[in-house]
DNA sequence: TGTCTCCTTTGGACCGATCCAAGTGATCGG
DNA sequence: CCGATCACTTGGATCGGTCCAAAGGAGACA
């Protein structure tokens, strides 16, 4: 026999016939339980306990029009290494999202004609409440779409283009890189450069202005110490090697793990060594970081999910007319995460992980 | 003004009313087109083109009980680079499930506990339709859960401790290193080791397995030549290079690229140069794997998404019983994507990458 | 011309919740 | 002793689709 065989799911009106009462009186035990007297609430959900009642979605959502479903596009590969960062904040919306009782629907879109189809499905046919847009171009025909319905929508990542844009949620770019200057003055370093990316995308100029900030606040030059380049990890060997070798470069800050890869590779290549000698950080703190013992900047995703969704929920049930607006935008601090890379204390420190890094071989 | 402001959602009966027929017939236009007369079915579409009708989901699955929502646990935090194979799986599997007219619904779950806790309320009160399941372990509680209520659910992986478990689709690990060894033979090398994780693990057995065949099958030795470690760079590293040293090993042949990476670091920390005199094959072809220029064994996770899909889609629709069976487990043969770290070829291949890898610095 | 099909279209109940308004007693003040 | 108030409970309409059964009309056949 198997137990739960052939039991028809409990309904409302399956649960109000059982306790005796009217699917109501149901209702209320469930939505508004101080009009419910002592005894009845308790014959009630003791019947709900016992039979495993849950109201359906469904049905609840044909009156509330309300489904519970919160979007999110899913991007087809992500670059290099910095995929951890959109997979870990993935993981953190989904849970933070349960736990206000909403779920995550995934969807996908090839170019932004797909995206904005994939919406008008996702809100006609699965009447979702609201999105969560990540690598968000605020100016685009996406954001118009979704403002003209007045859907709730939260960003990861500043709308660059739009400074009137709310509703986002973002990582300081540049505190992160800040930290890590200081970080590596406090190591004594003075030489420190900057590898990072073209000028132009808001992310790059973010990070490299809190390097460019904590540089000139140590009374530091930064002149000739920066490069913007490709996220390559063979672009940033060769550059690296050139800044280290030329500039007296001692240190180099990264606007990604993969820069930062090539950059401890040219350090390898010149023989010195990574840590002691040269120090590296990267930023996004992905796997391969930790694996190599990489100093890297973490960004809080759960903490940044959290908000996301706190976003949202401040659109959805906008509060009474005097509350406080809750839908301010949320800049939130990274976390330097210091490894071998930028230690040159004692060998006691840098015990877990050897620093495989190399000359490039055959070039 | 806003165009699309304040209009109200098409409904079934609002077609209808601008179409002039009943809502039956603008139902029958949309399941049963064979039903209704050539100018009437041309009307309604036209009708429902031009306000961009879609029925809602939420009151189709009141009658129909189906939802059209497939859900998927999301991981906490991925072992090293390995976590990306299940990121494209994810996405793959999202585009799979749109085609079919169906969403994914993500959730979390921290232990078996709260697994079945999780199905219970995507079951209950959201009604998904199906559940697609990674890491597999079916003997557990949480698939005895799912069978019980007979919910259609496919694995990817294979269900090692239950050969019994159908609906499963998987990637051929074995297929994926003896195409790793038959490449590394037709190179030149002999003396192959094999660096994979503890006996014990379905995937990691079943990766050897290759390995060993493939050696038997070119009449090579496997004696002494392979090693089975945690999924640590750091391990890796260390044990490659007594491999290197000690056997005369000129290939290593990894489990993932984890291991790949550390015995990338193995090689070069001996002087030797990677390709050139010592051929490394990774498993999964990481994004990593990529940057590096690491040959690697890739798994289809786009037709292994697809192939989930179509069980479901068999559990969800069981043909007239005469049918043939479509819910009969898949097993993908991988892709050896050979980059610079397997080739000792002409200088003219290995352009892109160069390859850093490097002594174990201060051991 | 009448009736029996077949093709097309229609009305109404129903899925499982919530919203609203109205119906019970019991209590209470006058 | 009676109507008003309060606390609690109830019936019925409703959301937007699909299922079922029956109705209407045209053509076929006798």
């Amino acid at each position: 026999m198997h137990p739960d065989d052939g039991v028809e799911r409990p309904t409302l009106a399956s649960v109000a016939a059982l306790a005796q009462v009217s699917k109501q009186t149901v209702s209320n035990v469930l939505n508004a339980p101080h009009l419910v007297s002592g005894a009845t609430l308790d014959r009630v959900r003791a019947v709900i306990d016992e039979v495993g009642y849950r109201p359906l979605r469904a049905a609840q959502q044909m009156r509330s029009h309300r489904s519970q479903l919160i979007a999110m596009r899913i991007e087809p590969v992500r670059e290099a290494f910095g995929g951890s960062v959109l997979d870990q904040f993935l993981h953190a919306l989904t849970r933070s999202a349960e736990e206000s009782g909403q779920r995550l629907v995934l969807f996908t879109a090839d170019d932004a004609e797909a995206e904005v189809g994939a919406y008008d499905e996702l809100v006609a046919s699965f009447a979702v409440d609201a999105f969560v847009l990540t690598g968000t171009s605020h100016g685009d025909p996406r954001t118009a779409w979704l403002r003209r319905r007045r859907l709730p929508v939260a960003s990861f990542g500043r709308p660059w283009d739009d400074p009137d844009g709310r509703s986002w949620v973002d990582v300081d770019g540049a505190a992160g890189t800040r930290a890590a200057v200081e970080h590596l003055v406090a190591q004594g370093h003075t030489r420190i450069a900057w590898l990072g990316w073209p000028a132009g995308s808001g992310t790059g100029d973010d990070r490299r202005a809190g390097w460019v900030d904590a540089m000139s606040s140590a009374g530091l030059p930064v002149a000739g110490l920066e490069a913007g380049l490709p996220d390559d990890l063979a672009v940033a060997q060769a550059t690296a090697l050139g800044l280290l070798a030329a500039r007296g470069v001692t240190a180099l800050v990264c606007a990604s793990d993969s820069l930062a890869l090539g950059a401890l590779g040219a350090v390898q290549e010149l023989g010195r060594r990574p840590g002691r000698d040269v120090a590296v950080v990267g930023f996004d703190d992905s796997p391969v970081a930790a694996a190599l013992g990489l100093t890297s900047v973490a960004q809080p995703v759960v903490a940044a999910a959290a908000a996301c969704i706190e976003l949202l929920r401040g659109q959805l049930d906008p509060g009474p007319p005097g509350s406080p607006a809750a839908d301010q935008p949320v800049l939130l601090p990274p976390r330097l995460v210091v490894r071998a890379s930028s230690q040159r204390g004692d060998d006691a420190a840098p015990s877990a992980a050897s620093l495989p890094f190399p000359p490039s071989g055959t070039h």
